[in-house]
DNA sequence: GTGAAAGCGCTAACAT
DNA sequence: ATGTTAGCGCTTTCAC
């Protein structure tokens, strides 16, 4: 591999100007730049970076850091648009993108531990605050997605799901539903949680009574949905619509529901969250909500960049808002309310 | 940031004996290596990756790089799996892994550059000869997946595609089925090209002729295949049954007989491929090819570590078996054929 | 078993 | 505008 010596050798410089054509490029004379340029190009020079890190102590690497419980994250979809965004954003701004899961931050005696130098990181779902006090000390921007951390130097970026719920319930009850069950699919605490919460709050705000038992958990995939859900709807007594907490876990619930003979909406009115490819890939296409994974992916870019370059990072705490995307499997709740709800409409 | 030598100096050794510790812990006194441990924990010593990296020339990075017209790379059914396992395998060995696209790996002037210091590199989809030439003239090693590159040192994953597109040509005749047509997703070429050709190939060893206004081509996602083929299954005369070269083309595929009153399968049979999550989320249930997508990045990640650990890398190209999961979307073709199909099965 | 010294490829003062 | 020098943090001979 060739180095800069060698240009200089070939070009007859010392290698501080070849230095120089590559990093400031106006500071040498056009001529020896054309020298410099024409012996770099006959030895297929590429640059060390990892030379020139230790010196400038910039990597021009950037770390996103998963959950590691969080088992699928590329095939997630919430956070597989967010890496989508991110890839996109970080190359543009020429930076790298490492991967790699929170577990590989501790050495074998639990102590963190960056293995790799980064200029920053995005951590993403559930984070330690151990982890993200660490990287604060020792002066490694670090932005949270998904997580809520009160500390200083700990960007936040939160997709508002207490908005993205309530907007579900309150199109619900706008349909006629007083009767509204929640389908929890087992994510990281802290989402589950917000989800949970929202869902209360969304009820409490319509003057309706969360009833216990029609809040059920399962694992967030298509068929542990359809295999949790399947004797619930058996019930005699079960709610006029479910609100899913994500979109595969509605798509379970929904596919139970017309095995056992319901109509959606007719029977039962179904609800989603991700807005993703399986909202209308099933039949009927399922009412979602967008969290924008995309925009949220960006905020957390701008923020890191901005810490990197040390500009003005913002609030430390921003919240996306989400779009509620109606669809065809939730409608009028059938009976007596039919024409109040209408009214409504 | 701590340094050996901020070690070195507490401990009272030399920078030295602070680096066999961590390198070479046999070579060192046990008493000399408790202090020296002590110190360390003390400083929260974490040892520089970059400085290590320059003098043992490796770096422990390995690059996942993406064919960049291949948009989406991480929400991609066939793609998003194949990084997925990716990650878990070089976690699990240490390694780290960069993400980038092929584009990054040319400068302005458009000559090939690794900006990145790797010891190895996984090129994914389609790839240019001439950036596998690079690299493995620079003695970095490479392995494709979903690319075929004659040229030593190039070592190539590949699906079987036409062993997939196979498979459902003579499940469907086997269900009766002549007339079968193709809904091509526009892929990479060499994709795009292999599925096709197999499709004539299968129909051909099953003594059928394909018919050119039987074979379509469209935007791989649901919306766009929905557009492309309902003026298709409008017309009078078209096929009893449709391979669709995704999930995604299937689902839309799918969505627009349904519009159009077609029932399915007994109307018209339609196959996916990728068998992602879509198969079951849509009704029927599609009818796919499992591509084992986690095994191709098994088999990459073990090739490339062969090679970067100088062990036999074993053969240069290796094909894998894809499995066919049949579902409810295919069936027997109506009409005179049913009896003589059912004999067959 | 340990230390001294050299050097990986590069940048960044400091000179000139 | 260019060359000289020092040094980033580490590993690795080579002595002892």
């Amino acid at each position: 591999m060739a180095t800069i010596l060698d240009i200089a050798e070939i070009a007859g410089v010392s290698k501080s100007t070849v230095s120089r054509v590559f990093n400031n490029p106006g500071s040498v004379h056009p001529e020896t730049m054309q020298k410099v340029m024409e012996a770099a190009a006959s030895l297929h020079y590429t640059p060390n970076a990892l030379a020139r890190a230790m010196i400038t102590k910039k990597t021009g690497n950037i770390g996103f850091i998963f959950y590691s419980s969080q088992k699928p994250i590329v095939n997630n979809p919430f956070y597989g648009p967010i890496l989508e965004s991110i890839i996109e954003l970080t190359k543009k701004e020429s930076y790298s993108l490492f991967i790699s899961s929170d577990r590989d931050l501790k050495n074998d005696s639990g102590e963190i531990f960056l293995q790799k130098q980064v200029d920053g990181l995005i951590l993403v779902s559930q984070t330690e605050r151990e982890i993200a006090e660490t990287f604060i000390k020792k002066n490694i921007p670090i932005v949270l997605i998904n997580a809520l951390l009160n500390l200083k130097g700990a960007f936040c970026i939160l997709s508002d799901d207490a908005g993205g719920i309530h907007s579900l319930v309150d199109h619900l009850v706008s349909l006629g539903h007083r009767e509204i069950g929640l389908v929890s699919g087992r994510f990281s605490p802290f989402i589950f949680n917000r989800r949970l919460n929202a869902f209360l709050e969304g009820m409490q705000k319509n003057r309706l009574t969360p009833r216990k038992e029609f809040m059920i958990t399962t694992d967030p995939d298509i068929p542990s949905a359809y295999k949790t859900v399947i004797p619930f709807l058996k019930l005699k007594k079960k709610p006029s619509a479910l609100i899913c907490t994500n979109d595969a876990v509605a798509v379970g619930t929904m596919k139970a529901a017309l095995s056992l003979g319901l109509k959606i909406p007719d029977d039962i009115s179904i609800t989603g969250y991700d807005n993703s490819e399986l909202c209308y890939a099933c039949e009927p296409p399922i009412t979602s909500i967008d969290a924008h994974p995309g925009e949220l992916g960006k905020h957390a870019v701008d923020k890191l960049l901005a810490q990197i370059n040390g500009k003005p990072p913002g609030k430390r705490v921003i919240t996306l808002d989400t779009s509620l995307i109606k669809r065809e499997s939730t409608g009028i709740k059938k009976g007596k309310l039919v024409k109040e709800a209408v009214s409504k409409l």
